[in-house]
DNA sequence: GGCGCTCCTTGACCCAGGTCAAAAGCGGCC
DNA sequence: GGCCGCTTTTGACCTGGGTCAAGGAGCGCC
């Protein structure tokens, strides 16, 4: 199979595009790949396209004018990104970074307009796949303005393992997952060790976490300090 | 004109829907009606639809476990509300509640995912509006994120008033404002003390306020402390 | 006018989390 | 193996902004 219908069919946001729109969609895609610390993008460049990550991971973030920097979004295998930029038209929100070797379709804005236009199947898709991306924005944004530092990372673990397993990986580097949340990577440290320290969860080898006790990460995240 | 009507044509997001999908859309509105205090719905209930705000304004706000609360957004004359779980099929993130008196269209959610599954313009439209509304959301959450209490107010006051004009209203209490940008009231307070002392605003008189320097301002914003 | 709201301001104090600096870890590579 | 560059941890200290508490200030209502 061609690597871009590979790509595209195992994307969650074109999980239903089917028969025609599908073709349509591979017909346009170009394979990008990107080496590892190489940027997809830059804060403020026309938006070239969505991009849609086949392999690595790619890390979103924007930067102020005082050098800070905040990581939006983690893009790995299956995720897309710039697709709002590229249906609204804007400049490009945000560096692209790869943190590792990766892969992505690149779907050229203009083609991808186009095929909006006129597919409306793929436009009902896309407009589910936005409103799950508001709601997990939205979602985001209060974690850190309604959660402790605590708070946050117990959050965060309840969501990345999911009601299921118990282990999983933190797939970043701690000062990416840092920024992501709104922490410093010392703050990060000392709170992880706090949790590590209250028997609420175990680190493994590899980056690996455990959960000992959801009760007592969920109090947390409910703000029970 | 029918009420509702002239609520939607009035309303950005429905600016350039004509004809057929205007008559639909203004077919299956209700009028809605909240007097000051009253919610529309609280955080939690099933999406009841689509609200355009006519008259009054509406201030949407989630609550966290511990009380605290925070305001996502204003909405005014010609915004809408809860679009995004109305297309997305969640449940309300947020509570709304009416800051004043408020007459609002409601598009049933219903009838409107039917109008969206069968009107390809309807739905274009709508996707542009919430590609605007991830910038936007962006944008506020790098506020938080990026900038220090000053920046924000900074930031904020700059975007109220625009590039031409040079004063403008704050158009919500105090405190709804503070929230909105994650300050307390009493910092809010202190911080408007002494951008006025510094000689970058000036208050005047029924909540509004004249900008004396866009470059002070700019600078703030832009993290010089 | 006076009374009772709610909102806003100001002051004193405090603390979560940031900053700075110094060790450890930990691969990758010659 | 040993060196180098990175990330992570830990410690000591600092500070922006939160908290608590006490007045004003505006305003609707009797």
């Amino acid at each position: 199979m061609e690597p871009t219908r590979e790509i595209l069919t195992a994307c969650r946001f074109f999980a239903d595009v089917r028969g025609e729109s599908l073709e349509r969609l591979v017909g346009m895609a170009r394979l990008v790949h990107l080496a590892k610390g190489e940027l997809a993008f830059r804060q403020g460049d026309p938006c070239p396209g969505v991009f849609v990550v086949g392999t690595g991971s790619v890390r979103l973030y924007r930067t102020a004018p005082s050098g800070k920097e905040h990581v939006l979004h983690f893009a790995e295998p299956g995720a897309t990104f710039a697709e709002v930029a590229a249906i609204g038209g804007f400049a490009c929100p945000a560096f692209a970074e790869a943190t590792s070797e990766a892969t992505c379709a690149l779907l050229p804005r203009d083609s991808f307009a186009r095929a909006l236009q006129e597919d409306h199947a793929l436009c009902l898709q896309l407009m589910g796949s936005m409103a799950s991306w508001v709601r997990h924005l939205v979602g985001h944004l209060d974690d850190i303005v309604l959660r402790d530092a605590a708070g946050r990372l117990a959050q965060r673990f309840l969501q990345a393992c999911g009601p299921e397993r118990d282990t999983f990986a933190l797939g970043s580097l701690k000062k990416d997952l840092a920024s992501h949340l709104n922490l410093t990577s010392e703050t990060l440290s000392r709170t992880l060790a706090r949790l590590t320290r209250d028997g609420l969860i175990e680190p493994l080898a590899g980056g690996r976490l455990r959960i000992l006790s959801r009760e007592g990460l969920r109090d947390l995240a409910d703000g029970a300090s």
